[in-house]
RNA sequence: GGGAGCAUAGCUCAGUUGGUUAGAGCACUUGCCCUACAAGCAAGGGGUCACAGGUUCGAGUCCUGUUGUUCCCACCA
């Protein structure tokens, strides 16, 4: 890239795809183990294979870009590495729509031919999403990605599945899980979402054996009572107390079942029986175990009613249900119908409703291992931002149950356990099983589910860098510095993390994490497809360009929060880079062939060590804020700072005076403290200044330089700036025309104030629109408005405008404003407990403030006076 | 049932460990092409910081309660 000529208008199509390039193709973005220098490493969330990037990923990924550019540019050795996720589930999904549009079912197939499949479409459609990330800016290593289906992956997968097995955390076993019907495969219980639907109570008579008397339940699943095993009541209801230890029969099935008496059962509720169905709900499955009740199971994979249940074997759940109700009701059991709403668990993936059911499945045991994570966040080793979100994280951990790891599904880790033919004995190993450990049998089957997605994913932080293997990049940038992720994920994904690496790695995955929130429409609602209300972030980027993107997804919001997405603040974020573009333009104007260089002079006017000192005060706010993970201020700071003060004060001025190496001193800092948040445009302009360096992202991040703070030049452009909004703002309210040139007499017994009015009276007489400026210790200007400022006495004599009376009532109103003003601070400073009690600081600020004040309020009286 | 967030200008949101007169963008009003920028410049109007108490010299900020609202967890008798 060389020096040329900018374009009045800024184009970011003209500008990103190159410069992304370029940094790609020179290997900015990349990062070796360095010994000499720290490291700072970022772990990207990876996104699934099905994906297409979506506003949460564009938001989640601005965030990391601004972390790892910042630390990059103060020195680090940054690495961000970036991946996929094969995403089990909903790749699986995806594959076998594919195959229904060709006419297949997926039983119709070999594993193998399903999985060559699957990999075909990874393949074909994996990168698509990484090549949105790009389009971002985002500065991942990208000659590190990973997959978490890899060879090095799948090794971790095996090394962690076996180490937890052989610590006896991991155990194959009946229990009751969450069962998907569409998608046939077992889910855990943060995979299911509970919805509220319209329902019904049935109420069901059970009649006691050898009795007219009768229980009557009621229920929302009648289909179920194929597998009843008991009813239960409550040992304290006085109602049931004399049914306990009879048996009633099931309607229709006719099987003899025990009244048990159990806790569980709340009198209050329904008719304060139930029947206890332990294959098929998780509550009846614990009241079963204490009562040593039978399990029946009633369903089959697909929720159709299996060999259990007779006549309704083969009928789908629902079907079957109707079937039943009708038969209950022609025989006399049913009692009423209830209209109810209650809520349903469905599937996360393709929201069937679930079926709660007994299956043999692998778990991980969770409480010893949940522990560690609590105390690793408790004890400040890893930190959430914003802070409260660690209460989520502790309450989750402390109600954990067990984990329920298997999934009846093809794509993924393939649980590494061999069963044997002959001996029946379970084989679990790091390396695939070809004879028996116990009988040297070679008849070996491995074992047909595949694990959890989040199994895989718990590891990534550290299989990413080479884990089990004690690569040199594991040894140097683990653990990671930084988890930048949503809310809705830390059940999911990042207490897994943190577990899954203190039980392997010993260590923290993370130091941090940082929490942001969703990416809602204009109205507040979630994106979503159903809903048809996402917005696209490459067509944003598209219109607008990634750099306004990025910032307004960070400007203004802080950890935590969700945010609302506008395209009116996408444009004026893309008004933003406009401005600097042009203010950059502005410099090219003053600076080029005119040998100047940006280095600071030795001495310099009033203007220009007031910009230092401005420039220097923000760039100590930006990195502290940066430093705390607070993006959304650090960018309202920056945004503030270059649009007022540089663009509309500084330029301004420097039009009329100060140093143009200051000027482009000042641009060129500017844009490397932009450049972590907007990376394209501030590169594209810094490289068409005079540089050292090949690349901005490569330059040392501004930071506050102490010398270059001025107190008193930021106090005397104070005064400029208001004698000229006094003037402005009395053109206003007298409709005085900019174009009108006035002659200002400025009258100040302070030496300084008249010092710096008469040194900048060229700034003064052209931002106020002067005829000529006067400056003394006392004006007798008759036929005059007053301005009466915080600093100076102001006469604009404009003979067709003044007014005697509207000038009296004017300055009446501007005292009885100073002089309530004056009342308070006096009261607060006559209060003995504000004098002994606030500090020094405070009190001398309001003594002072008081004193300006006494000095306005005498002016203006004196005005009033001279008016009379 | 348990927990958390939010409530600030017409709208969307900031507001650092409590500190003088509460900010921004958009929208609105008025005037401007002043040779970087009309995707702009200048100026202005608009707020009982949800309500009620409390702590404090001082509360948008801390505490308690109330109301409204959103979300998370638990839960399909």
């Amino acid at each position: 890239m060389e020096e040329k000529e900018l374009n009045k208008v800024y184009n970011p199509k003209d500008v990103e795809g190159r410069i992304y390039e370029t940094w790609q193709k020179k290997g900015y973005f990349r990062a070796e183990v360095n010994k000499s220098k720290k490291p700072f490493t970022i772990v990207m969330p990876p996104p699934n294979i099905t994906g297409r990037l979506h506003m949460g990923h564009a938001m989640d990924d601005t965030m990391q870009d601004i972390i790892i550019r910042f630390k990059r540019m103060q020195g680090y050795n940054t690495l961000w590495v970036p991946g996929t996720d094969h995403a089990s589930i909903a790749t699986e999904v995806k594959i076998c729509e594919q195959l229904q549009k060709e006419g297949v079912n997926k039983d119709e197939i070999t594993r193998e031919e399903f999985l060559k499949r699957a990999w075909a479409w990874k393949e074909e459609y994996g990168e698509n999403i990484v090549s949105q990330i790009k389009k971002l800016g985002s500065s991942c290593d990208w000659s590190k990605q990973r997959f978490t289906m890899d060879e090095g992956c799948t090794k971790a997968v095996r090394e962690f599945f076996v180490r937890l097995y052989e610590k006896g955390f991991i155990y194959k076993g009946e229990k009751l899980i969450n069962w998907c019907p569409k998608c046939r495969t077992s889910i855990s219980d943060s995979e299911v979402n509970f919805e509220e639907k319209d329902g019904n109570f049935w109420y069901i008579k059970y009649k006691i054996e050898n009795s007219d008397e009768y229980l009557i339940v009621a229920t929302t699943r009648p289909e179920t009572m194929f597998g009843d095993a008991a009813l239960a009541v409550n040992p304290n209801d006085g109602r049931y107390k004399k049914f306990i230890g009879k048996n009633v029969v099931v309607p229709v099935v006719g099987r003899l079942i025990p009244v048990v008496a159990d806790d569980y059962v709340d009198i209050e509720v329904g008719t304060g029986v139930l029947k206890i169905t332990p294959a098929h709900d998780p509550n009846d499955f614990e009241v079963g175990l204490r009562h040593d009740l039978p399990i029946l199971n009633v369903m089959n994979d697909d929720a159709t009613m299996n060999e259990n249940t007779g006549e309704y074997e083969g009928l789908d759940r629902y079907v079957a249900r109707k079937k039943l109700v009708k038969n209950l009701e022609n025989n006399g059991y049913l009692v009423k119908i209830k209209d109810i709403k209650h809520n349903v668990g469905t599937c996360y993936r393709c929201s069937s409703v679930v079926e709660p059911r007994i299956s043999n499945q692998w778990f991980v045991r969770m409480k010893d291992l949940a522990q560690p994570a609590i105390e690793c966040v408790k004890n400040g080793t890893t930190s959430f931002i914003p802070e409260r979100f660690s209460k989520i994280y502790y309450h989750w951990l402390e109600n954990i149950k067990d984990w329920c790891i298997s999934r009846q599904l093809w794509w993924g880790h393939r649980i590494p356990a061999w069963y044997c033919d002959d001996c029946g004995h379970m084989n679990v190993s790091r390396e695939d099983v070809k004879k028996c450990e116990k009988c040297s049998s070679e008849n070996l089957c491995q074992e047909e589910d595949t694990l959890d997605t989040w199994f895989s994913s718990g590891l990534w932080p550290f299989s990413v860098l080479g884990w089990p293997e004690k690569t040199p990049e594991f040894e140097y940038f683990y653990p990671t510095d930084v988890l930048v992720t949503g809310y809705d994920i830390i059940f999911f994904w990042v207490v897994k993390m943190v577990f899954s690496s203190l039980a392997m790695t010993k260590r923290e995955p993370f130091k941090n994490v940082l929490i942001h929130g969703l990416v809602r429409d204009s109205q507040g609602r979630k994106m979503s497809k159903s809903l048809g209300n996402g917005v696209d972030p490459l067509e944003v980027i598209e219109k607008y360009g990634a750099d306004a993107l990025r910032f307004s997804l960070i400007m203004g919001n802080s950890p935590g929060n969700d945010l609302r997405f506008f395209n009116e603040k996408v444009e004026f974020c893309r008004n933003f880079a406009n401005k600097i573009w042009n203010a950059a333009r502005f410099v090219h104007m003053n600076t080029d062939g005119k040998n100047v260089n940006g280095e600071l002079p030795e001495n310099m006017c009033v203007t220009d060590k007031w910009i230092l000192s401005r420039f220097n005060k923000t760039a100590k706010e930006v990195n502290d804020c940066l430093e705390k993970f607070e993006l959304g201020v650090a960018a309202q700071k920056l945004y503030d700072f270059i649009w007022d003060e540089f663009c509309d004060w500084y330029i301004e001025f420097s039009k009329i005076s100060g140093d143009k190496n200051v000027l482009l001193w000042t641009i060129k800092n500017i844009l490397a403290l932009l450049h972590p948040f907007m990376p394209f445009i501030t590169e594209e302009i810094w490289q068409s200044f005079p540089h050292e360096g090949e690349t901005l992202m490569l330059c040392k991040y501004p930071k506050c330089d102490e010398n270059l703070i001025d107190k008193n030049a930021e106090e005397s452009v104070k005064i400029l700036v208001s004698v000229i909004k006094s003037v402005r703002n009395m053109r206003r309210e007298k409709n005085v025309p900019h174009s009108k040139k006035i002659a200002l007499y400025v009258e100040t017994d302070n030496l300084g104030y008249e010092d710096i009015l008469s040194k900048n009276s060229d700034a003064v007489v052209k931002l106020a629109g002067l005829k000529n400026l006067s400056i003394s210790h006392k004006f007798d200007v008759p036929q005059s408005t007053t301005i009466i400022n915080d600093f100076v006495k102001i006469y604009v004599p404009i003979d067709d405008i003044v007014n005697r009376a509207d000038e009296t009532i004017r300055l009446q109103k501007e005292r009885e404003n100073t002089l309530t003003q004056l009342e308070q601070v006096e009261n607060r400073l006559k209060d003995d407990k504000f004098i002994s009690r606030a500090p020094q600081k405070i009190i001398d600020g309001a003594r002072e403030n008081a004193e300006t004040l006494r000095r306005k309020l005498e002016k203006i009286e004196q005005s009033i006076e001279d008016l009379k």
